[in-house]
DNA sequence: CAGCACGCATGAAACGATTCATTACTAGAT
DNA sequence: ATCTAGTAATGAATCGTTTCATGCGTGCTG
């Protein structure tokens, strides 16, 4: 016998099964000395709780899943820490999948999340998993969409408005006399590069004479931009580009050393380059990068509060959109 | 009822739960009309598993626990993910727990992962967890220690020398001829800290007239780096050092930050740093770090293939220490 | 003193999947 | 016709916890 049960507890004190549950779950219904009693042979025999029997017997337990696009991007660290958070202080426990930009992945950990019968989940979705989503709630499960605006209203969702954020990044390149711009950014099935290569589309379509170019990427990450940028330098100086945006600071991280590895291109006199996301590192790279902020660890905490409301919600709870408003932040990058 | 179960699977199908089972674990030992009927139950009520169910069952997890000092440094994401690529192959889950260099929320994650019958716990010990591992072991979970050198050698570890790491550090300021040391880290009370400030000590020793001072901190980030450099460049020049060693990358990129903020001092022709982790921002940096290169995932890796043999071995395992050679990696924030 | 309420403790039933000893049936051998 | 071997399906028992209807005893009220 690997460890004790109730049942072991129970024999050991002299009382029954149910008396044990209660000490352990309402001890205030159980008299002193039985207490006293019981707890000892708690203590004599290491008794630790089984979570699954728990569970099984519950019927629901107490995480709830969050499927992220890259457990190494800090934008969803910061995000994951903001619903821990809260969690903890709700007693629930988080579960982090890494979907890594992969529809399969994703896929899996929403099987295994439901396996798990999680309270419900948090996700920032790649390519359409809308119908699956749909199957999940009729199964008791809901799902709280992060950093991407549904279209479809019948979610729940918490995000910051990337159509602006586009925007703003590009008006900002515009603002200061730039008109070549590169979008830097992909795969495009993911919501959060569209929108806001779809923002910055916008800003430049006021303006005339400026133009977007878009430089697509495989995955939104350090190496890629790397690849993006260096591709970027080897261009004759006439077709590069005077100003890039990189749909996130990972990837505008990596345009910058691609760009620089041979001292050839100056940022931000040749190209101006701004990310998206205001991580940590960005205020602290080669160039300090201009961004546009996310409030990261605020969007997790507020998902995880709408979520938990869902769960509780016996029916007919009324699906809420959150957007926050983005915020640029501007450094060297774009302003030496 | 918000799920289907084997049973109601069963009925449906005209069959008995057990056949139901069969066709789910042993699908050879059916018939190809039954599995064809259950096939089609199953599909027609969205039957899903009850992970808590069979777990209760089974007695023990496909889980095992992960506990990192910080989950916003790169390093342990990269160890993560290493573990959970090796995980995944094995058909295991990783539970990730962030203690945040604390001691109770590290002792709590335990008790959770203890309650779910994790199959073994993969952790990066803030303080003396010792006879908790102990304890936990003698209830049949094992644990593998990552990034730390037990002097306990019955626990297995994977680990980066840090002794050796610290030396190195230490020997390359020495050798551009840096004399006056500062090394920036805390809680000394982590062991990768004490290690690498005793080898940073160890070389000094060896050269007449260098000296090492501490700089503590509360915690590694970059905030705490931030704080640091900030303090030395607030002294005056006479007393500040010639050199710093970071306990981390975070700090590095924090004491970067202190020290420039107002152009006052120059890295690295007033103050030579250097780092440790190399994680993948080190190169970006605005004076890109030097570092100590430690192979995170594949440190994550070893130790879940470690951890993994040892929770399948019946008994008398032996415990395995593995230690990997630290790499100097030599960038502008050392030669200017 | 009958009747009642109250405080504690009891133990069987339930949660859902898996296992395994048992049964049912078929086909081939004698 | 009888026996054997083998395949397929069965269903009760099991895992550990919680719940809830029930029982027991004590003391209080009318």
């Amino acid at each position: 016998m690997v460890s004790a049960s109730v049942k072991d507890v129970a024999a050991l004190a002299g009382v029954s099964v149910g008396t044990v549950s209660n000490v352990l779950n309402r001890p205030e219904k159980v008299s002193a000395d039985v207490t006293s009693r019981v707890q000892a042979a708690i203590d004599q025999l290491g008794f630790v709780r089984n979570d699954a029997a728990r569970q099984l017997r519950a019927g629901l337990s107490h995480s709830i899943g969050l499927v992220v696009l890259d457990a190494a991007n800090p934008f969803f660290t910061e995000l994951a820490r903001g619903a821990e958070d809260k969690a903890t202080a709700a007693h629930f426990t988080v579960l982090v999948g890494n979907s890594n930009e992969d529809a399969a992945r994703e896929a899996a950990y929403l099987d295994l999340f439901e396996q798990q019968r999680v309270r419900g989940v948090l996700l920032s979705p790649v390519g359409n998993v809308i119908p699956r989503l749909e199957q999940l709630r009729g199964r008791g499960i809901p799902t709280v969409l992060v950093d991407r605006q549904t279209d479809n209203l019948s979610f729940s969702s918490v995000a910051v408005d990337d159509l602006t954020g586009g925007e703003m990044a590009a008006s900002h390149l515009l603002s200061l006399g730039r008109r070549r711009i590169a979008f830097v950014g992909g795969p495009s099935s993911i919501r959060q590069v569209a929108d806001r290569l779809a923002g910055a589309r916008k800003a430049v379509q006021e303006v005339p004479g400026a133009t977007v170019e878009v430089v697509g990427t495989d995955s939104l990450t350090v190496l890629s931009g790397r690849a993006a940028g260096e591709a970027i330098r080897l261009r004759p100086a006439a077709m590069r580009p005077d100003a890039i945006f990189a749909a996130n600071d990972l990837l505008a991280m990596g345009v910058l050393q691609g760009l620089m590895l041979m001292g050839d291109v100056k940022v931000p006199e040749e190209i101006a380059l701004i990310g998206y996301d205001d991580i940590e590192f960005a205020a602290a790279a080669v160039v300090p990068l201009s961004s546009i902020r996310q409030p990261s660890a605020l969007i997790g905490a507020t998902a995880l509060e709408l979520l938990l409301r869902e769960a509780d919600a016996e029916a007919g709870f009324m699906p809420t959109q959150i957007v926050f408003p983005p915020e640029l932040v501007v450094r060297a990058s774009t302003t030496g």
